[in-house]
DNA sequence: TCTGTTTTTGGAACCGTTTCCATTTCCTTA
DNA sequence: TAAGGAAATGGAAACGGTTCCAAAAACAGA
């Protein structure tokens, strides 16, 4: 708990100016005398520089914005593992705007206070005024989850996702399928995308579509007023928790269908049946994100750059009768 | 993108000295009339301190690092919920470290040299160096989930909850009881406190207690291999993942038991039957962290304070046979 | 040894705020 | 209307660094 020593201090201690010190600790040109002289009193003293001095000089800084809908999503938390597992010398300011966009852009205005080097944005939902205050931020800023050309991003790719779990639950020749969705003005990409292609190949069988929100109880909720009409034979869900939702739903009410999930949990393993699930890896993702924003703030690409990210379908007991 | 204005800017603008720009900015004495000039042109700008030249001079520092030891966890992310709706204007550092000591050192050393004006700690596991380097930290410090005397604290009452879990445990006459734990060494408030009482109290029946992690795969695995010796009419979980994870290793295994977890997850109530548990209050608790972080930076008292948090148990399906 | 060039160093200014202190302005009241 | 005290204001110094520039030291070649 002793007071911070200052650069001054370290400069009197050590005999030499405060600007030596400076280059010292930048590398700057520094005879190996007073190079030895200073490393002794700084190491003895384990002198830290105070951030906020540097910063308030220098122009670039690096801690970077991370911008988070909700960290109760297994997606979410993998792509930030794979955020620090790539980083190599910034810090992530990582705030979580539980899905509100007021929030997202009070999150945003309080990152420019603080002057933040780059911004990365997880994102499920842009509107005008969101996509102004991400443009004219004044750092880097990447994006992940929508395809929005204006920006630096990353996408899942959730059209040829749709292609390929259509295709295989066309496969498994349903008589009557229940759709859990998320509202596509809450997230295009999931909302939209994920669906567009899988109703396309079962445009000859009947289909149901009801919205749920992210949570494991909403999504029971839903199925259960679904099901209480119908009876289902195959049900996909949006995300994981979703379709576990319907499947509990599902098991209390009898109803023996098949079900599809999209995401990559530990829960997709645990529930009974095992969950089929269309799996990316947010893990990975999480790494190029990351090179991404490296790439842009240190290159300025004049055009936008899109990373597209492939996933793939895991068939498991959910779908073998 | 345009260049940021400073408080040198504003001031010149509404034709005032700087000084009174930042006595308008902090509450200070400013005449109606000053304060509406400077309003306008603040609001004209949209002018924001630069918060690295604020906190270089003002000695409190609003970043506050909050460690956590997973994100995959409702009770921790409920608690940094908690947090959030609780600030009042800090902001705070969320580094996840996974479970692992090392990095944890690791996030401390460099929150230190990010100067963060505190450190809130949800803390699985101390040992010495850790305990050391908190110690000597140069700015408050919070830490949440073990009863460190040495530390200011919040503690859940987990000796409490394990009589009270353990006499409505008793109460059900059980004959075989499994009790899923953590290891002790990796979290002492959890393997150790919360199953102290419920042993207690059920010392007359026979106990198997087996060590799981916190995911529900491992509690599953663990489970089964227990089952398949002895059949259980009983099983307490450590948490409501874990004892999930029993769940399911015992529906597969057609094991008739009944089940107690603890915690407060939304999964309690989607998994099929719907899971007694005993339940925190995770999200009050992190606004109780926050409040007592708050006390202690701006009182600093001498002695360390503790609160502590109860809970109450919540009786559902899975104990009603 | 002297001059000229390069390398190292110290001093001062600056980054954008807050804060202290002295001065000015504004009210009250006599 | 003058005097006194309170409230508002401006100027300057500080916070802990970096950077510019000129001076000093070290080195090189003749």
């Amino acid at each position: 708990m002793e007071k911070k020593l200052t650069i001054t201090d370290i400069a009197n201690i050590a005999q030499v100016a405060k600007s030596t010190v400076s280059r010292y600790l930048n590398g700057g040109p520094v005879s190996t005398k007073t190079r030895e002289k200073i490393d002794k009193v700084v190491i003895e003293n384990n002198y830290q520089p105070n951030t906020f001095a540097q910063s308030l000089k220098q122009k670039v800084n690096h801690t970077v914005g991370v911008i988070v809908p909700r960290l109760d999503s297994t997606a979410q938390v993998e792509m930030l593992r794979g955020l620090d597992a790539a980083n190599k010398n910034d810090t992530f300011l990582i705030v979580n705007t539980y899905q509100s966009i007021e929030r997202e852009l009070a999150a945003i205005e309080k990152l420019r206070t603080q002057n933040v080097g780059g911004l990365i944005v997880l994102t499920a939902n842009l509107n005008d005024e969101l996509r102004a205050a991400l443009a004219d931020f004044d750092a880097p800023v990447v994006i992940q989850g929508q395809e929005e050309p204006s920006f630096h991003r990353v996408v899942m790719n959730d059209l040829a996702s749709g292609t390929i779990v259509g295709e295989f639950a066309a496969s498994l020749s349903p008589k009557n399928v229940l759709l859990l969705k998320i509202d596509e003005t809450k997230d295009w990409a999931i909302g939209h995308d994920r669906f567009l292609n899988i109703q396309k190949r079962l445009s000859s069988t009947h289909i149901t579509v009801v919205n749920s929100n992210f949570s494991i109880a909403e999504a029971k909720v839903v199925a259960q007023k679904a099901m209480q009409s119908q009876t289902f034979d195959l049900i996909i869900g949006a995300t994981d928790r979703i379709t576990i939702g319907a499947l509990q739903a599902g098991l209390a009410m009898h109803q023996n269908a098949q079900y599809i999930g999209f995401g990559k949990s530990d829960l997709s393993t645990t529930v009974t049946p095992n969950l089929t699930s269309f799996e990316y890896d947010f893990y990975q993702t999480g790494k190029q994100i990351y090179k991404l924003f490296r790439m842009v703030r240190d290159n300025k690409p004049l055009n936008k750059i899109r990373i597209v990210i492939d996933g793939q379908l895991t068939i498991r007991d959910s779908t073998k009768k």
